[in-house]
DNA sequence: CATCTTGGTTGTATAGTACAACTTGAAAAG
DNA sequence: CTTTTCAAGTTGTACTATACAACCAAGATG
């Protein structure tokens, strides 16, 4: 155990040096498995990308909601998101509905096709997940859930609208 | 027996909820992290994509390998790695030298430019990665870097070479 | 030598992305 | 009530990362 495990919890100093190597792992490894999400994702589920299925999972969430929140939320540029939105309304997972009281904007909502897919794919992901998680001791998977949250409540710039 | 388990620590099991909704959380928010990484490497570092960053890291750790070598390791088609070390090559970040006892292969290796380089992307990524976790106590750190080497040491299939 | 294997490149196609220019409709300013 | 400004989306264009298939070149094996 180091000094610093010892010490009871303290946060980061210059100087604290297996603080310093835990960032450095922590860089790594956020970088590697960033390099491989998006193929993996793609290998798994070819019907469904993954950028698809965040779009999909944050209309099922929201019930609902405009391209720009799209953009807004996964800090994507408007021209992406509506191409990515025409795309998912061409394969019919996908519906716009003209908000009555501004023509400028289009609801979106899942379809029943949409919704089904979309529970397909979390069933999927969910199983794959937790195959991969299996030997995990429970406390360490919810210490971990709660590590990966507090680190991407970290803001990030957005492009195109922020 | 880990020491977690004899601790009292239990493994994901049918029924046991606070670790299936942990396995959602770490979907999720693993799910969102690998959407945004790119995008924000590519806004930090306009200069060397996430890619080109782990391969040049790559070359550094080893003292200079093989394209197929990088492949291999990041699970990428040899066609891809050839066109990202041409373009390394390129810019001057990395140079190739035929192996003498086999003239198929080509060694690669950092340049002098590449190493300062791939340094100053380091640095920078390494201040922001302090910046975000800054508030994080030590204890923290060290655990979710552990975790992350878990989770990431999680063999995936491997395209075109695999 | 003939064939197989290995390392690498090139042709082609696709997804995802951004930025800029544009359209359309709503709202604010005069 | 115009005119200007703003907001939501679309489209044109370009670029990166990627895969797969077809290929070439050079060793290795029969």
């Amino acid at each position: 155990m180091t000094a610093a495990e010892m010490s009871g919890e303290r946060t980061v100093a210059p100087g604290d040096f297996a603080a310093d190597t835990a960032v450095e792992t922590i860089q790594r490894e956020m970088t590697a498995f960033a390099r491989r999400a998006r193929a993996s994702a793609g290998r798994m589920h070819p019907e469904l990308s993954l950028v698809s299925y965040t779009l999909l999972g944050h209309l099922e969430e929201r019930g609902g909601c405009r391209a720009t929140d799209l953009a807004a939320h996964y800090a994507l540029d408007k021209s992406t998101v509506s191409r990515q939105v025409a795309a998912l309304e061409r394969t019919g997972l996908v519906e716009r509905r003209v908000d009555p009281d501004d023509h400028r904007v289009q609801v979106l909502h899942l379809t029943e096709s949409g919704r089904r897919i979309l529970a397909q794919v979390t069933e999927s992901r969910r199983t794959a997940f937790r195959e991969r998680l299996a030997d995990w001791p429970a406390e360490d998977l919810t210490r971990f859930a709660s590590y990966l949250e507090r680190y991407n409540a970290w803001p990030e710039p957005e492009p195109g609208n922020g």
